[in-house]
DNA sequence: CGGCAAATTGAGGTGCCTCAAGCTCTGTGG
DNA sequence: CCACAGAGCTTGAGGCACCTCAATTTGCCG
């Protein structure tokens, strides 16, 4: 949370609110859901430790997810306004998260200007990790998608400390790989050994993962100015 | 513009407000780019006639369409904070475009706060069309695709009065459908004969075209309750 | 050690793409 | 009013990327 607010000078008191909200919180086990399609939207969630997603599931059974949340992420901050959620959120990772009621945090927002500046910086970021998600759907191979999607992941984890130069810990399945990535389980392990042959990753197998620097996967074509630009952190 | 505002309710003076600002407006010729890939965000753009759409030109040469911008949208309300636009935007059909200078937008957003309301309200209902559209591009088959996009563009048209109970005037060229859908104009081609086929869709060709009810096109798969929620205005 | 989820691997099919023509409008200038 | 150009739409044939089905292996956990 602290380290997403770096998109915002955060005076001392922002700080310590943030503290103290956050410490209310709740752990949930790996494939738990936080909040399933067709529930009315209560309280708002801030994914404090751990990954977790957005999906979907279509009539034909098949999933779709649609986004990665990282920790300092916050879920829907003003869905509110729909009836229902239109999708299910699910913990990736054993996460922490904190929920606050909607009533404490319209109070946030409206006492901490800061702390609502920085949440309305985030949400231009994210829509334009959906657009780029679209582009990457629409157009790239399958190959390309998965690198992308790599390198995707491995921006939004080093700009908040969660991973190093040349590699980091990616917790997410072949199974949720490929239903991020629209294609079948099957199909993304191919990928996925495709990519190391080309020396553009290296994944072992179960436990968390490592993978090799960007500058490799790139080959498979990340949008180097949109990197660059988020590595110098005008993100 | 108005219409959009259906979202909140506005008081007179807000209303003023919105026909002044709107007043000095510009018109562009279908095709015509509002804002390309690399400009320097500058000025708010409101859409107030026709249609634009978002769309990004990948190095191997194909576009991806992310979003249809209908009267009413307006363009980047906080892109600003991005050093520089990561896609473009483009008239789709000739339109008419109001421009308002970041700071005009400002204090607008701060003394009236009706407008502000509605701005942000307008925010989740985009970013839901987006999960919506990455889970068509991941797991629907062309034909439910491309009849899923119609039942989205026929609601909204109809949202803001663009369409009747069973027809709209549908500006969308095969060529650009096919960019939105991520497949080729020579597929977009086949899968609309398809839907005629079935009694889904009437399209007749080049002028402005004609859609049947959404009944029909429903077939295809379109969420329900989405469209429920939709047409009965929680939205 | 047994049970389960995830990862692998193979074989066969198909949806959508590519390439390549030909067609149909609409608009423009002679 | 006609010819011509250009954009968009159609249609066919052949190929590949990714899917489906099905079986086996691997690693994790109680």
């Amino acid at each position: 949370m602290n380290k997403l607010s770096k998109l915002v000078e955060l005076a001392p008191d922002d700080v310590a609110m943030l503290e103290a909200v956050t410490a209310r919180s709740r752990k949930y086990a790996a494939r738990q859901d936080v909040i399933c399609e067709g529930d009315r939207p209560g309280p708002v969630f801030v994914l404090l430790e751990g990954w977790a997603c957005r999906y979907k599931i279509l009539p034909s059974g098949t999933r779709q997810v649609m986004a990665f949340l990282m920790p300092g992420h916050s879920c829907d901050l003003h869905v509110n306004i729909l009836a229902e959620m239109d999708h299910s959120i699910q913990a990736i990772s054993p996460a922490m998260i904190a929920t606050i009621s909607r009533s404490e945090m319209q109070e946030i927002l409206d006492d901490y200007p800061n702390i609502a500046r920085a949440m309305y910086a985030a949400q231009p970021i994210d829509e334009a990790t959906m657009r780029a998600w679209i582009v990457s759907m629409g157009r790239r191979s399958s190959i390309e998608r998965a690198a992308y999607l790599m390198c995707e992941l491995y921006v939004r984890a080093r700009s908040i400390g969660l991973a190093d130069d040349d590699s980091f810990a990616f917790p997410l399945s072949q199974r949720i790989l490929a239903d991020a990535l629209g294609m079948t389980a099957v199909h993304i392990n191919r990928v996925l050994k495709e990519l190391q042959l080309r020396g553009a990753t290296e994944l072992n197998r179960g436990s968390p993962d490592i993978i090799d620097p960007i500058k490799r996967v790139q080959i498979a074509g990340f949008d180097e100015n949109y990197l660059h630009r988020r590595l110098n952190n005008t993100f």
